[in-house]
DNA sequence: ATGGTAGGTTGCCTA
């Protein structure tokens, strides 16, 4: 088959979740995997058991908190670690790099909440320096891959209670907006183009109250395409199969399948 | 009305 699949994973630790992700990259083998939340330093990152099946990886790593990282089965240049805009800013929340014929890039938005706290104002400025970064990217050749945790909830039918996310920092009208703006740069949501009338398709679930079993959850892991790469999008799934196992970080995986691109001679 | 869960770090923060 010509296709080319890239999923996207919050990991929540991939200390904890390494026996999870393996089993996982085994079953599935995209050629492109998106990681957030991998809470470790770049040292300290599994590079060897992933190696051994066949993927290249790359890390903006942080101690306890955040950290990015992106494996692929081809080669990985030119990375990029850090979002321009705010020299100040410390956590590893974004890593790009070019890989199979595309610019992919593994976002962990920050969370926000409280809404009262410098942290929402922090949200919403990377939201702002996200837009300004993927705003750029569309002016180079490579077809654009923005994947990973936004911390957004698009649209009320992204979560079971609209009413209990009201207040929350991942459905404020200033987070959705910011979601939006990127949208309006000519990205599109994968999940969304390919499934325009589905609602209640969830990438997150609590911890708490048995909401996996209740399918109370929310769809915050995005995979953003740029024009060229949405006209090869062939499919987008989320495989919730992941967090139903033991062990099971509180994110699922997003996986895109695109159009391998015409062969030029 | 409260606490419920998980991960990391370290005696509490983040999600």
């Amino acid at each position: 088959m010509s296709e080319l699949s890239i999923a996207t994973w919050n990991v929540n630790s991939i200390k904890a979740r390494l026996a999870n992700l393996l089993d996982w990259l085994r079953d599935n083998r995209p050629d492109v995997l998106l990681l957030q939340e991998v809470k470790c330093v770049a040292e300290a990152f599994p590079h060897e058991p992933i190696a051994e099946l066949g993927y290249h990886s790359v890390v903006f790593g942080q101690k306890s908190y955040n950290g990015v990282a992106i494996l692929s089965r081809h080669p990985l240049k030119e990375v990029r670690r850090g979002l321009p805009g705010e020299a100040e800013d410390r956590q590893a929340r974004y890593i790009e790099a070019t890989t199979a014929g595309l610019r992919v890039a593994s976002i962990y938005l920050p969370n926000g909440n409280p809404v009262d706290s410098d942290k929402f104002a922090y949200k919403i400025r990377w939201l702002e320096r996200l837009r300004a970064h993927a705003a750029r990217l569309l002016e180079d050749d490579d077809p654009v891959v923005l994947g990973g945790d936004y911390n957004v909830i698009p649209e009320e039918r992204d979560c079971w209670d609209p009413a209990a996310w009201a207040e929350d920092a991942l459905f404020r009208p200033e987070s959705r907006r910011g979601f939006r703006a990127l949208l309006y740069l000519g990205y599109y949501d994968a999940f969304r183009a390919r499934h325009p009338e589905t609602g209640n398709a969830y990438t997150y679930w609590d911890y708490q109250g048995g909401a996996f079993q209740l399918d109370r959850g929310i769809r915050i892991d995005h995979i953003l395409l740029s024009p060229p790469a949405v006209d090869r999008l062939v499919d987008a799934v989320i495989d919730s199969e992941p967090r139903g196992r033991p062990k099971a970080s509180d994110h699922t995986p997003l996986v895109v399948t695109l159009e391998r691109p015409p062969v030029t001679p």
